[in-house]
DNA sequence: ACCCAGGGTCATA
DNA sequence: TATGACCATGGG
């Protein structure tokens, strides 16, 4: 089973999923952060609050009061640590110059710099990168790394990094990557929200973190 | 009532 | 460097 082998599964039994919901690069980011840990429909609730009170920018985030900016993104949970993760982002965001400045950076360059900003941990910036600065980046999750462990491709013991580098090894790391890894890892999640049903890929078994099948071997995957 | 969600940081050993 | 605690709302 090729990497390239489960994309097509995935796409034929999902069809593609036209990530990611935002309408500009900025929002995107912001729903990168307010995504950490937390279902999306959550965060749609949080940044709509940010929009029906103009405050989807990063001037009028770093300007809020926390406590105001707090009330806002409330229904993303954790919304202390949020608060202060969005604007320190932002404040590095309008210190940097802002959208183009950034986007003129190479891809290695601007994944450090993102790295470095307290609150961007690993999948954070390469959500960033992949789906607000179009770069050729895999985004690893806890769903891929259960998808890899049930599919045999994977121990367990695989650095981010580690995972991130096969994916763009085995498929390559061009820009003209940038659509297939887009969908990827939004086939990805999307298997893990349809729960126990028969596709090719989990035969059954679903991505919860405590889905009685996870535990089954998949079979003849490794082979095929 | 429980489990889970499109993680990351910080303190501790 | 490697675990553990912590953050917190909302849907199934």
């Amino acid at each position: 089973m090729t990497l390239r082998r489960v994309f097509h599964l995935l796409l034929r039994s999902y069809g593609p999923q036209h990530w990611w919901p935002g309408d500009s690069p900025f929002e995107v980011m912001v729903g990168a952060i307010l995504t950490q840990n937390t279902a999306w429909g959550n965060v749609e609730k949080a940044i709509h609050h940010l929009r029906a009170n103009d405050a989807l920018s990063p001037e009028a985030i770093t300007a809020s009061l926390p406590g105001v900016l707090a009330g806002w993104i409330r229904p993303a949970g954790y919304f202390n640590v949020k608060t202060a993760r969005l604007q320190n982002f932002c404040r590095w965001y309008l210190a940097a110059g802002a959208f183009d400045a950034l986007q003129r950076l190479n891809t290695s360059t601007l994944r450090q710099r993102l790295l470095a900003v307290n609150g961007v941990g690993p999948e954070t910036a390469d959500d960033m990168l992949l789906y607000a600065f179009e770069r050729p980046v895999f985004v690893i999750d806890a769903y891929t790394r259960r998808l890899l462990l049930r599919l045999g491709l994977a121990h367990g013991e695989e650095s981010y990094d580690k995972l991130r580098h096969a994916f763009e090894q085995q498929l390559g790391a061009t820009r003209r990557q940038v659509a297939l890894f887009n969908e990827y890892h939004a086939l990805i999640v999307m298997h893990a929200k349809v729960r126990c049903r028969k596709t090719p890929l989990c035969r059954g078994c679903c991505l919860l973190r405590n889905c009685p099948h996870g535990r089954h071997e998949v079979g003849t995957a490794r082979g095929d």
